[in-house]
DNA sequence: CGATCCATGTAATCCGTTACATGATTAC
DNA sequence: GTAATCATGTAACGGATTACATGGATCG
């Protein structure tokens, strides 16, 4: 129900086919939204008959001819109506969280090595939206042009910077914390995991979540 | 194709019921993934057949039967296959990251009130997170009792914590800067928003980017 | 000469959500 | 008496992914 609304929204700034709103989702958009041609190309022709988006083909030389889409009144009606409506709770999916909650199912040692690779593909993230926004920076301040869409681009940006930064760091503490902790992956009877009493590890227990729960 | 091992993953620790497994995805594990449990108990009946867990029926008085599901041999080899396969790489959905991209076609007024809305909404997860970690906390203490899993799914509802705190920080952060920036919305010309020198409002918008872009 | 880019789509399948169906017990 | 809890499902629908299909231009 959201694709619609992140293609009303591209088109409420430029004109745009299939395949260029493909590769704003791919970019900067990826941040919140990803997508498929697949699914793209269906959406725009339902939108279209909904009367929310026109189009004009276009004769290209060398390349195939293509559809730009243009918003209707009506469609950037819709668009404002939806910005407007209050937004559903979030339903997070997370499928590396989802095994780390499992982890105690294997070795520390693949314990760790798992935060650590995880660490690295969140690092490769990190920096291509460093990349992305310095390079947004120069253009930005070459042109010396601002706007409204700009600054909420850029806001959001920020936040899936700060988001893959704090998952680093996170994974950071997290191998440490596991690390310090090994002794609980030590099977005893053969095949259940040792439980220990927690006074032995509450100090780094209580350490690594000691931002969480200050007062108590 | 991660509930299955959503569900793997939770018997691997005890035995349970369909209903039993969609109580624990509203609680703790919310923070990662949500199901249904007319999805739930399809899925149940299609890892039975593949041998993954297996069942007996319960009789219980004053409730109705329920069918207890015990994970297999068979099923905890493919939870291990899964927990040490390389995760794909995170496709995030951000509903209000993607409102928050597109907020240029509503007012400076409407666009802080739904941050600030959407604050209220983050941080009554926030206080909810908060209150299982002191319960889990206070538990822990009493039992004095510590292993693998209670260790990975308290790290697990760190990350949870955090993520909600930044996400209320970020909140903060972006409607100061959108008050300071309110300008931007005026309409020029009737229609078009304003376009103004980027050195106008450089300061601050460095300044909230600050930590982003250290060095450059 | 093979890969990638440009450009648009259809079909099959899978995953997830909402609605429908049933029925006893318990708490307010 | 009305809502919530316990307990298990099916059916319909909608959204998302993967596979299939086409074909010229350009780059290495």
């Amino acid at each position: 129900m959201s694709l619609r609304f992140g293609i009303l929204g591209l088109l409420s700034e430029w004109e745009a086919s299939g395949y260029d709103i493909k590769k704003e989702f791919d970019d900067l958009m990826s941040i919140f939204w990803h997508s498929h041609l697949s699914q793209i190309y269906p959406e725009l022709n339902k939108l279209e008959k909904e009367n929310l988006i026109s189009s004009k083909l276009i004769a290209q030389e060398g390349k195939p001819d293509k559809k730009i889409y243009t918003i209707t009144e009506n469609g950037k009606e819709e668009l404002m109506k939806w910005l407007l409506a209050p937004t559903e709770s979030p339903k997070l999916k997370d499928v590396f969280l989802m095994q780390t909650f499992f982890m105690d199912n294997i070795s520390v040692e693949e314990v760790v090595f798992k935060l650590k690779m995880y660490k690295k593909e969140r690092t490769q993230r990190l920096d291509k939206m460093k990349q992305i926004m310095i390079e947004r920076l120069k253009s930005i301040k070459e042109r010396n042009v601002m706007k409204a869409r700009i600054l909420m681009s850029s806001v959001v940006l920020k936040r899936g910077y700060e988001q893959e930064l704090q998952y680093i760091r996170w994974c950071e503490d997290t191998i440490n914390l596991v690390e310090s902790c090994k002794f609980l992956w030590e099977k005893s009877e053969g095949k259940r995991s040792t439980i220990i009493p927690f006074s032995d590890v509450e100090e780094m227990f209580m350490n690594y979540f000691s931002d969480m729960i200050e007062e108590y």
